[in-house]
RNA sequence: GCACCCGUAGCUCAGUUGGAUAGAGCGUCGGCCUCCGAAGUCGAAGGUCAGAGGUUCGAGUCCUCUCGGGUGCGCCA
């Protein structure tokens, strides 16, 4: 425990680290103002970008005049079965539209045109109007020594230019530890935010603390409650629910140790029947401290770092919200007026009740919605639009927000405001994670040691680990609900894609460790690989790896642009897959093991060819936010 | 009652954002270790993509409706 410090400012000086400067400058923008923020690395183009590329060019060539709405639907993609090539493209079938010819037609003439093409071999119109392309051997080879080149930053992309995304995720009440229903949106979020750096967007973590409701005012007097019993004067739970404004709440025992530093600190100089508003408020700023710091450390256990806190309660105290609600006013867009009520059964109490209301509806929500409760405080939503136009005030091109599944109904409404706020130029994306089901043995899971009814983000990760928990996690889609069995994520079988995965890195590296034994490690390191000669990699499983290679930078865009980290947690198990076939080759058939002493070229050809494997492993996994392992012992 | 999410093999889930013959793991049955890690791999069986219409060259994917599961629905956050 820290030492006391003063309203408002954490007593480690970092809780409340930023918020202000936002709300005091307008240009200032401080998490965006990077220096590298507008910058573009000159970087070798995607073999996918570079064939498309070629194909436009047969297409302008064969075609001149067609407009070019025409072409932009035209695509490429990995071939879905061997016997189709490399590649294939719709670019026919996409075309007979605006050229009012046959499909086959145009897929003969343009394959035709692609015969004088330097990256491609073969290219064979097929099925309804597809053409199949086959690169040079050399072509697909060569992308090894990019990969080996360029190295973690392999599948970066410029897709993003540098367009400022505020990614805000798991953003947990602070009355509480991190528990497994915080955990998905913790470890989706964080991904997500990798993945969009990777592809080029100018990316800020944040964190938004929900300090200011009611639910930190009972955090106090459960804190509060502690605190007597930390004095030797308990008082009942029913009792002293009595006197608590909406009854006791947070009974768990992590409190205990709050109230017992509460004791140590000042006496029994808190004590009062009841006590004062100015104690509450003090102990609320106490606990929601000791809260943030013990997230700040379960989200450290799980690698996620944050850039931004931002803190409900600074806002408000700065007048954020006024601000938020006079601008919405000045826009029109608020005003005084009675609701309808809602279809079908009515809560009991319902009654109709004019209230201030934002006009959501003219901004695609059901129905306008309150700003003001019956007493005149804010409404959560209020103190949400005010939070969103800072977002926005701090320069943010893209809003991306992490909820629970249960907010769902909440999206329509926050989309409204952001539209509002920033005259519709600054979307907002909300992904809803929904609910996951930790399963041991196919039954589910509750208990939790520490928090009584809850699975902690601290008991998972003590008992699977933070890279299972990341990937695991990062194996289904967010929109649909999982099961987390925890006998899959620490199972050492193929049935765990994280140990799958790691499995696969560790065989590159053990070979390469083996090679560097017997050809020195100047001969096994990336750079010396890159220049090797690649032309007797022709086997169907290394080719199929390298395919699978190549395809690692659009399955990043296209993840990024789906904000679907998952696909790059599927990327990596098919690698894995193709790269363990590739492998036990060599134990069906010695000629296909790796090390080859009596062949130095093929040796040194397949070693360039696992360390790519290895290198793209890493670049994945760093997405993930999971360390890839040398060995698995 | 309304809104949102989901429905794919016995089970848990992918499906490259509308492409060709719908794929993995588990489970079941049967193969592969003198050799870089068998913690792996090969094969077999298993499907009316919940159902019915529609859009078009083409639908698991988009639209409408129905059925089933989940989550929400002013004065909680």
């Amino acid at each position: 425990m820290g030492r006391p410090g003063g309203p408002g400012r954490d007593h480690r000086g970092r809780l409340y680290r930023r918020h202000d400067r936002p709300l005091r400058a307008r240009g200032a923008s401080a998490p965006y103002r990077s220096f590298r923020s507008r910058i573009v690395f000159p970087m070798p183009e995607d073999l996918f970008a570079r064939a498309r590329a070629e194909l436009l060019r047969a297409v302008t060539e064969t075609y001149p005049a067609l407009p070019e709405a025409a072409t932009s639907r035209i695509e490429i993609a990995p071939a879905r079965a061997p016997e189709h090539g490399d590649m294939a493209s719709n670019a026919a079938l996409s075309l007979a539209g605006a050229l009012g010819l046959k499909p086959r037609e145009i897929a003969g003439a343009l394959a035709a045109a692609l015969a004088r093409s330097s990256l491609f071999a073969g290219a064979e119109p097929a099925g309804p109007g597809f053409i199949n392309l086959r690169l040079k051997p050399d072509t697909l080879r060569g992308e090894i020594a990019e990969i080996l080149r360029a190295g973690a930053s392999y599948g970066k992309s410029e897709r993003g230019a540098g367009r400022r995304v505020n990614v805000e995720y798991v953003s947990a009440n602070p009355t509480g530890p991190m528990h497994i229903g915080h955990c998905r949106g913790a470890v989706v979020g964080d991904a997500l935010a990798n993945l969009l750096a990777k592809a080029g967007y100018e990316v800020t973590k944040e964190y938004y603390i929900n300090d200011a409701g009611a639910q930190v005012e009972a955090l106090a007097w459960a804190a509060y409650w502690r605190y007597l019993e930390a004095l030797g004067q308990p008082v009942p739970a029913e009792e002293f629910s009595a006197i608590v404004p909406g009854g006791l709440q947070y009974r768990g025992d992590y409190l205990i140790p709050i109230g017992a530093a509460l004791a140590d600190r000042y006496g029994k100089t808190l004590v009062g029947e009841p006590p004062t508003p100015e104690t509450i408020a003090m102990i609320r700023e106490f606990a929601v401290r000791e809260m943030m710091q013990a997230i700040r450390e379960d989200l450290a256990l799980l690698g996620v770092v944050p850039d931004v806190f931002t803190s409900e309660r600074a806002l408000f105290e700065a007048g954020a919200v006024d601000e938020a609600i006079t601008d919405l006013r000045e826009m029109g867009l608020i005003y005084e007026g009675i609701l309808e009520p809602p279809k079908g059964k009515l809560p009991e109490d319902w009654e109709p009740r004019e209230q201030t209301l934002f006009r959501a509806r003219e901004f695609g929500d059901e129905t306008d919605r309150p700003l003001r409760k019956a007493d005149g405080t804010n409404t959560y939503f209020a103190n949400d639009i005010a939070y969103h136009a800072d977002k926005i005030r701090r320069g943010a091109e893209i809003l991306i927000d992490v909820w629970g599944a249960d907010h769902g109904g909440y999206v329509r409404r926050m989309q409204a405001a952001v539209g509002a706020l920033s005259a519709r130029r600054v979307p907002l994306e909300v992904i809803l994670c929904q609910i996951v089901h930790v399963v041991r043995g196919g039954k589910p899971v509750r208990m939790s040691k520490r928090a009584g009814s809850y699975i902690t983000l601290r008991d998972l990760i003590e008992e699977v680990g933070r890279y299972a928990v990341r990937f695991t996690m990062l194996t289904r889609k967010a929109d649909a609900q999982m099961e987390f069995d925890l006998d899959q994520a620490v199972a050492q079988t193929r049935e765990n894609p994280v140990f799958y995965v790691q499995y696969a890195h560790a065989r590159c590296r053990s070979v390469l460790r083996a090679a560097a034994e017997m050809l020195g490690a100047e001969a096994v390191a990336d750079g010396t690989l890159a220049k090797t000669a690649l032309d007797p990699l022709e086997a169907g499983a290394e080719l199929a790896v390298i395919r699978r290679l190549v395809s690692f930078p659009r399955t990043v865009e296209a993840a990024a642009e789906a904000r679907e980290p998952h696909r790059i947690a599927f990327f990596l198990y098919d690698l894995a897959g193709d790269f363990h076939i590739l492998w036990n080759r060599g134990r069906e058939d010695s000629s296909f093991r790796f090390l080859n002493m009596g062949r130095p070229a093929e040796t040194h050809a397949r070693l360039a060819l696992v360390a790519a494997t290895a290198v793209v492993i890493r670049a994945g996994l760093n997405i993930l936010g999971v360390t890839p392992v040398e060995e698995m012992r």
